[in-house]
RNA sequence: GGGCGAUUAGCUCAGUUGGCUAGAGCGCACGCUUCACACGCGUGAGGUCACAGGUUCGAGCCCUGUAUCGCCCA
C-alpha cells in the first residue's frame, strides 16, 4: 500500500513544497518569445491601504483559474500583478495611524512644510513605509492563494515605470488640449481637504429639515418696505454667502417682488430678487415633494450649491465663499474685502465655527430676531465623501480637468463597445448626434447586462477633475508663473496683452520653449498654456517626462530670477557641468534666456497630485512599459480579459478604455470584461471592517487550505450580482466554529454581539470582530478576540480530502498491479467512466471559456465524487489489481481529473500529480492523448475524441445504477446490515436482460448480492421483497415481513398512480397530441406504458401477499 | 425619480433557446467503526418555484402588474 500520502489531506504540509516547486521552475513567468497565442490579464491592482479581503480572494481566484487554464491550453499566458497607491485612502489611513500613535501626523507635517522644513517629503516617506509593508502583505496573500502571477513583472502605480507612463500621458493630453485648468464648484471634502471626482461622492439619505427664514424686502438703498421674502433651505448656514433671492417669473403670488431687493440679515448685504424658472413654485397641496416644501423664494448661494452656481452664472451674480478649507465659516476665503466683513459685528460670532455649529447658531439668531418661521422634517440625499464620509461641500476652486467629453475619449469609449451589446440611447448629454459613430467595437461584457452601465455612464459623463490636494500621488507636472504684462512696444520679448487673449504671447513662448528643448536635444518637452486671472496672465508649462529636461527647466528659471544680469553664453548653469547631451552651449543659454525673459517670476510646480484613477487608467499600458514600445507591450496589450466587480465599471474600466484607445492608436486595453459577484455576509450586508463581518483569506487558508477556499469561491461564482457568505465565528477557547448571536448596531445593520459565549467551554467568553472594530469591547486575556470563518468553505475542504483519498487509494492499487501494462479487457465500468470523462472534459472546458465558474466547479465535483468515487472506484475494486487495461484506465482518469481540476485547486493537484508520475509514468487511451509533464502547472489541457463516448455503455451503466438503487432501497427498508449478503433474482427481458447479465458482477458488488439470476420467466419466490422498475421486477429472497412489504408497496402504488395520472392527463388533451412535437408525445406514451406496467405489477404483488 | 439584480427545500445557491416526478451542498432523520476517505458510506424526509393576471398543448423559465430586499445613477 502506498504510504507516501497521508491518510488525510493537510494543506499546510503540502502548500509550501509545491510553492517551491513552482518557484524553482519559474513556472509563472512568460516572455514574448514563448510560443502560443498571447493571453494576458492585468490584475486589478489592490490598494496598498489594507490587506486583501474575501472579495479580493474571489477576484484573484477567478483570474488564476483563467490564467492557469490558458497556460495549460497552450496559450502564451501572462498575468500581470501589482498594487495601487490609492492616494486619498492611503494618505488618510497613515494620517489616522500617526494620530492614534500620538506621532506627528499630517497636520504637523503641513506646518513643517510651511516652515520650510520638508514636511511634505517626510510625510511621503512615512506613507512609503506603509506602502512597503502592505504591498508585501498583499503579495504574500496572493502567493499563499497560489496565484500564478508573473511575479518578475510586478508593478506599483507609483514606481518608476508607471510614473513614466503617467507623465507621458499627462503631457500628451495637455498638448492635445484635453487637459485644462478650470474654476468650478468641486466636491470638496473638508475632512481630508481635497477635491473629489463626482464618482467619489456617495449619496446618502439624511433625515434633515427644511428651514423657513424671513429676509426683509427693501429698495436698492436698503430702505425696508415692510414685506418679507421667506426662503426655504436645508442649509441655513450658507445664507452668509447669499448674493440673490430667486423667484419663478410665473409665480403668481411672488412674481411682483422681482426687481426689488432684500437686506440679508446678519451681514446687511443688499441683494437683488431675480426671476429664474429654476425656482419651484410653492404649493403645499402638491404631491410633488419639492413644490410641497417650496416657499417660492429661493436663496441663491453660488459659492456653495451647484444649482445656485448655475443661476449665478445666468444672472452674473457675485460668488461669495464663506468657508475655509476645513468647512468652517471664514471671512478670508473669498469674502469681498469691500464689504469689510471684519467690521460687521453680528457676523463675528459665526467666524471659525463649523458648518454644524454655524447652522444651529444661525437658526438661533433668526429666532432671536423674529425672522424664523418654522422648520419641517425633510428627508433628502446629501453627498458624502466616499473616503472620510463627511458631507461634501460644494466649493469654488481652480482644478485640473481632463476633457473626457470629447469624441477622442468618451466618444471612443462608446465606439469601443461591441455592436451586439449596444443599447438604444437618447444620445449623449455632451454632444449632438449619435452616441456611436463606428460599428467596429469589440469590448464585450460578461454578463452582457453590464454593457448598459458602461454605455449610460459615457453618455452622461462630465469632465473629470483630476487634481487632488494631497501629497501621496503623482505630482502634477505643471509649472506656473505670472507672465510679464507690458505695453512697451520696444520690448524685444513680447509681453502679454489682453487684446488677443494672450495668444501671441503664448505662441512666442511656445516657440522659444521648443527651441530651448531642441537645444538640449529633447524636442517637444514643454507645452505652455495660460489664462487671465483678473489683471494677471497666468502661464502654465507642462514638462514632459524626462528628468534632465525638467531639472534643466527648473535651473533655467532659477537662474533668471536670481540673477538679473544676463547669463554669459557658454557658461554652465549654476556652476555645474553641462550635460553631455547638450551640443551647443551657446544655443542653450540663448534659448534659456529667451524663455526666462518671457516668464515673470520663477515658475513653481503645482502642489497637487493626480487622481489615483489617472494612473490606474494607464495600468494595462504602464505595467507593460509604455510609452516605450516594448515587446511585452506589443505581445500582451490589448490584454484578453479584465476581471472585476461591478462597482468600478465607471471608475476604472471606463478610464482604461479611453486611455488605451487614445494612446495606443485605438487599441482596447482588453477585449472582455468579466464582472463577478460581490460577496455579502449572511444577512445581505456588504462586508466591512466597521461591521466586523469580513472573513480574512489568510484565516481560511490556515483552517481549510488554499485549494478549499479557491474551489468554494469558484463554486459560488454565479451570474448574479451578489452572493452571500454566512459568517461564523471560531471560538478561541475550543477552536470550534459556531453561529454567533446577532444584535442591531443602531444603524439598521445586523452585527455579531460584541461579547459572545463559548458554545461549549462553559462560562468562557470572547470578543467578536464587531466588538473590536466598534470599540465596544476590547479583547482581554480572559476574553480574547474571535476570528471569523464560514462553514461554506467546508465544501472545498471535504472535496479536497475526498480527492486526496481517491487518488491515494487508486495509486495503492495500481502500484501492486501484476501483469503487463495495457493488456486485458475493458469492462463496462471502464467504458462508462471514459465516456463520462470525455463528457466532463467537454463541459468543463466550455464552462471556463464562457466565464462560467460554477458549472466548471460543480461539473468536476459531481464527476469526481459521484461518478468516479461512488461508482467507478467501487466498481473496479474486485478487478483492478489483476487487470492491467483497467489500471491504465484508472490512471488515465486520475491524470485527466488532476489536469481539469488544477486551475481551481492547484496545490493538491500538483502534489498528487507528483505521486501519479512516480507510480504510473505512462497514461492515456486511444482518443485521449495525455502528454507527460514533470509539472502539472505546465501540463497540456486534455482534449478527448468524441469516439470515446460510448452511448451503449452509458445506458447500460445507468440501468445498473437504477437497479442498484432499487435494491438498496429495499435493503434499507428491511434494515438489512450493509455487509449481509442477499440472494437476488431479476425478471427482465430483451435489452435489459442482456445488459444486466453482463453487468451482473457489478450489481453483486454494489448491492451485496451473493447469488444473482436474471431471466424473463422468473417467478416471484416466496418470502421475497420486490422492487419494480418499468417492466422489470427485482426480487430479494427470504425477507419475510408482510406488513413491511404491504406498507412499501402501497406507498409505491400511490406514487405510480399519481404519475400515471399526470401522464394520462397530458395525453388526454387533444391539442397536446396535435401541437406538441411528435417525439415528445411518443415519449409521454412510452412513459405511460411503462408506468402502467409497473403499476400493474405492484398491484399484483400487493394482492399476492 | 431612472436603471440593474434578487425572491426556488430550514440555510446558501443551481436550473443555458419553455418539454421527465424541479436539483446540489450544508443542516435534519434513520442505519453503518464495509480493509481510500466519519472532512466518510447508504437510505430518507423536506419545495403552491414571492404574489396576481396573461400567452401557450405545456410556464420556475416568456409577457404585464404588485410586493419585499439589495446595488448603481440622478
Amino acid at each position: 500500500m502506498s504510504s507516501e500520502l497521508a491518510s488525510m489531506y493537510v494543506p499546510a504540509d503540502v502548500e509550501p513544497d509545491i510553492t517551491k516547486l513552482w518557484n524553482d521552475a519559474n513556472a509563472f513567468h512568460a516572455t514574448p518569445e514563448d510560443k502560443g497565442v498571447p493571453y494576458s490579464i492585468v490584475i486589478p491592482p489592490p490598494n496598498v491601504t489594507a490587506a486583501l479581503h474575501m472579495g479580493h480572494a474571489l477576484n484573484n481566484t477567478l483570474q488564476d483559474i483563467l490564467t492557469r487554464y490558458h497556460r495549460m491550453a497552450g496559450f502564451n499566458a501572462m498575468w500581470m500583478p501589482g498594487t495601487d497607491h490609492a492616494g486619498i485612502a492611503t494618505q488618510t489611513v497613515v494620517d489616522k495611524r500617526l494620530q492614534a500613535e500620538g506621532k506627528p501626523a499630517l497636520k504637523e507635517h503641513k506646518q513643517m512644510e510651511l516652515e520650510g522644513k520638508g514636511g511634505r517629503d517626510k510625510f511621503i516617506a512615512l506613507v512609503q513605509d506603509w506602502k512597503d509593508e502592505y504591498e508585501g502583505r498583499i503579495t504574500d496573500q496572493l502567493k499563499a492563494m497560489g496565484c500564478s502571477c508573473d511575479w518578475d513583472r510586478q508593478r506599483f502605480t507609483m514606481d518608476e515605470t508607471c510614473a513614466k507612463a503617467v507623465r507621458e500621458a499627462f503631457f500628451k493630453l495637455f498638448k492635445d488640449g484635453l487637459i485644462y485648468r478650470g474654476k468650478r464648484l468641486v466636491n470638496w471634502d473638508p475632512a481630508t481637504q481635497t477635491a473629489l471626482a463626482d464618482d467619489e461622492v456617495e449619496m446618502r439619505d439624511i433625515d434633515g429639515f427644511f428651514y423657513y427664514m424671513k429676509y426683509p424686502i427693501c429698495d436698492q438703498d436698503g430702505n425696508l418696505t415692510g414685506e418679507f421674502a421667506t426662503v426655504a433651505t436645508t442649509r441655513p448656514e450658507t445664507m452668509l454667502g447669499d448674493t440673490a433671492v430667486a423667484v419663478n417669473p410665473d409665480d403668481p403670488k411672488n412674481k411682483h417682488t422681482i426687481g426689488q431687493y432684500v437686506k440679508l440679515p446678519i451681514v446687511d448685504r443688499i441683494i437683488p430678487i431675480i426671476g429664474d424658472d429654476y425656482v419651484v413654485i410653492g404649493d403645499p397641496e402638491s404631491s410633488d415633494e419639492k413644490a410641497k416644501f417650496a416657499s417660492g423664494f429661493l436663496k441663491v448661494t453660488p459659492a456653495h450649491d451647484p444649482n445656485d452656481y448655475m443661476i449665478g452664472q445666468r444672472h452674473d451674480l457675485p460668488i461669495i465663499n464663506v468657508m475655509a478649507l476645513d468647512g468652517s465659516i471664514s471671512i478670508t476665503h473669498g469674502w469681498p474685502e469691500s464689504e469689510k466683513p471684519e467690521e460687521i459685528e453680528e457676523l463675528q460670532q459665526f467666524v471659525g465655527k463649523s458648518r454644524d455649529e454655524a447652522r444651529k447658531m444661525i437658526i438661533k439668531w433668526f429666532e432671536a430676531n423674529d425672522l424664523f418661521v418654522e422648520k419641517k422634517p425633510y428627508k433628502h440625499s446629501v453627498g458624502h465623501s466616499y473616503r472620510s464620509h463627511v458631507p461634501v461641500e460644494p466649493y469654488l476652486s481652480d482644478q485640473w480637468y481632463v476633457k473626457v467629453t470629447d469624441d477622442r475619449l468618451a466618444g471612443a469609449a462608446l465606439n469601443a463597445m461591441s455592436p451586439s451589446q449596444r443599447q438604444k440611447s437618447e444620445g449623449c448629454v455632451w454632444k449632438e448626434g449619435e452616441s456611436f459613430t463606428e460599428d467596429t467595437g469589440e469590448l464585450t461584457f460578461y454578463p452582457p447586462r453590464y454593457a448598459k452601465n458602461f454605455q449610460s455612464w459615457h453618455e452622461n459623463i462630465r469632465d473629470w477633475c483630476i487634481s487632488r490636494q494631497l501629497w501621496w500621488g503623482h505630482r502634477i507636472p505643471v509649472w506656473s508663473t505670472l507672465a510679464e504684462v507690458s505695453n512697451d512696444p520696444s520690448d524685444p520679448f513680447p509681453s502679454c496683452s489682453e487684446d488677443d487673449n494672450g495668444e501671441s504671447y503664448l505662441k512666442t513662448l511656445q516657440e522659444r520653449l521648443d527651441k530651448f528643448a531642441l537645444s538640449i536635444n529633447k524636442p517637444h518637452h514643454y507645452c505652455a498654456t495660460g489664462q487671465w486671472e483678473s489683471s494677471d496672465f497666468k502661464v502654465y508649462i507642462c514638462v514632459r517626462d524626462d528628468h534632465d529636461a525638467r531639472e534643466y527647466f527648473e535651473k533655467m528659471c532659477l537662474l533668471i530670477t536670481e540673477d538679473a544680469t544676463m547669463h554669459t553664453p557658454g557658461t554652465p548653469l549654476e556652476g555645474e557641468s553641462v550635460p553631455e547631451i547638450i551640443n551647443d552651449k551657446e544655443d542653450i543659454c540663448a534659448a534659456a534666456q529667451a524663455v526666462a525673459k518671457m516668464l515673470h517670476g520663477r515658475p513653481t510646480q503645482d502642489p497637487d497630485v493626480l487622481d489615483t484613477w489617472f494612473s490606474s487608467g494607464l495600468w494595462p499600458m504602464s505595467t507593460m512599459g509604455w510609452p516605450e514600445e516594448t515587446e511585452v507591450l506589443k505581445t500582451w496589450n490589448p490584454s484578453t480579459v479584465l476581471c472585476t466587480a461591478r462597482e468600478i465599471i465607471t471608475l476604472w474600466v471606463s478610464r482604461m478604455v479611453m486611455f488605451n484607445k487614445y494612446f495606443r492608436g485605438g487599441d482596447l486595453p482588453f477585449k472582455d470584461v468579466f464582472i463577478h459577484a460581490m460577496i455579502q455576509d449572511g444577512h445581505g450586508q456588504k462586508m466591512s471592517k466597521s461591521l466586523g463581518n469580513g472573513v480574512d483569506p489568510f484565516d481560511i487558508i490556515h483552517s481549510h487550505g488554499s485549494d478549499a477556499m479557491r474551489f468554494t469561491l469558484a463554486s459560488m461564482t454565479t451570474q448574479t450580482q451578489d452572493v452571500r457568505l454566512p459568517v461564523d465565528m471560531v471560538c478561541p477557547h475550543t477552536g470550534e466554529s459556531f453561529t454567533p448571536k446577532y444584535v442591531g448596531d443602531g444603524r439598521g445593520h445586523k452585527v455579531a454581539a460584541p461579547v459572545q459565549d463559548s458554545p461549549s467551554a462553559k462560562g468562557k467568553k470572547m470578543v467578536s470582530s464587531y466588538g473590536v472594530a466598534s470599540g465596544k469591547q476590547a479583547p482581554t486575556d480572559d476574553m480574547p478576540a474571535a476570528r471569523n470563518t464560514s462553514e461554506k468553505f467546508d465544501l472545498g475542504r471535504n472535496f479536497a480530502n475526498k480527492l486526496w483519498n481517491a487518488v491515494r487509494f487508486s495509486l495503492s492499487n495500481i502500484e501492486e498491479l501484476q501483469g503487463e501494462a495495457g493488456s486485458g479487457e475493458l469492462t463496462l465500468a471502464d467504458k462508462w467512466i471514459l465516456s463520462r470523462l470525455a463528457q466532463t472534459i467537454a463541459s468543463t472546458t466550455k464552462a471556463i471559456k464562457g466565464y462560467e465558474f460554477k458549472p466548471y466547479a460543480d461539473g468536476l465535483y459531481d464527476f469526481i465524487w459521484r461518478d468516479f468515487c461512488d461508482w467507478y472506484i467501487e466498481a473496479v475494486k474486485p478487478t483492478i489489481k489483476t487487470n492491467p487495461a483497467q489500471a491504465n484506465v484508472l490512471a488515465t482518469v486520475l491524470d485527466t481529473i488532476l489536469r481539469l481540476l488544477h486551475p481551481a485547486m492547484p496545490y493538491i493537484t500538483e502534489k498528487l500529480w507528483e505521486r501519479l508520475n512516480d507510480v504510473v509514468p505512462q497514461r492515456g487511451v486511444e482518443g485521449l492523448e495525455l502528454p507527460a509533464s514533470d509539472l502539472l502547472v505546465k501540463a497540456a489541457w486534455p482534449i478527448a475524441d468524441k469516439s470515446i463516448i460510448d452511448t451503449g455503455s452509458l445506458k447500460e451503466f445507468d440501468l445498473l445504477v437504477d437497479v442498484v438503487t432499487a435494491v438498496r432501497q429495499v435493503r434499507t427498508a428491511y434494515k438489512i446490515p450493509p455487509r449481509q449478503q442477499v440472494v437476488c433474482s431479476i425478471k427482465a427481458s430483451g435489452d435489459n436482460a442482456s445488459r444486466l447479465t453482463t453487468s451482473g458482477g457489478l450489481l453483486k458488488t454494489f448491492a451485496a448480492i451473493s447469488e444473482l439470476s436474471v431471466a424473463a420467466d422468473i417467478a416471484k419466490p416466496q418470502n421475497a421483497a420486490s422492487a419494480v422498475l418499468g417492466d422489470m421486477e427485482v426480487y430479494l429472497h427470504d425477507l419475510v415481513n408482510a406488513d413491511e412489504e404491504k406498507e412499501r408497496l402501497t406507498k409505491l402504488i400511490a406514487d405510480a398512480e399519481k404519475q400515471a395520472k399526470g401522464l394520462e392527463g397530458r395525453l388526454a388533451n387533444p391539442s397536446y397530441a396535435e401541437k406538441a412535437p411528435a417525439h415528445l408525445v411518443q415519449q409521454t406514451r412510452d412513459q405511460l406504458t411503462a408506468k402502467q406496467a409497473e403499476l400493474e405489477s405492484l398491484k399484483q404483488q400487493l394482492a399476492s401477499l
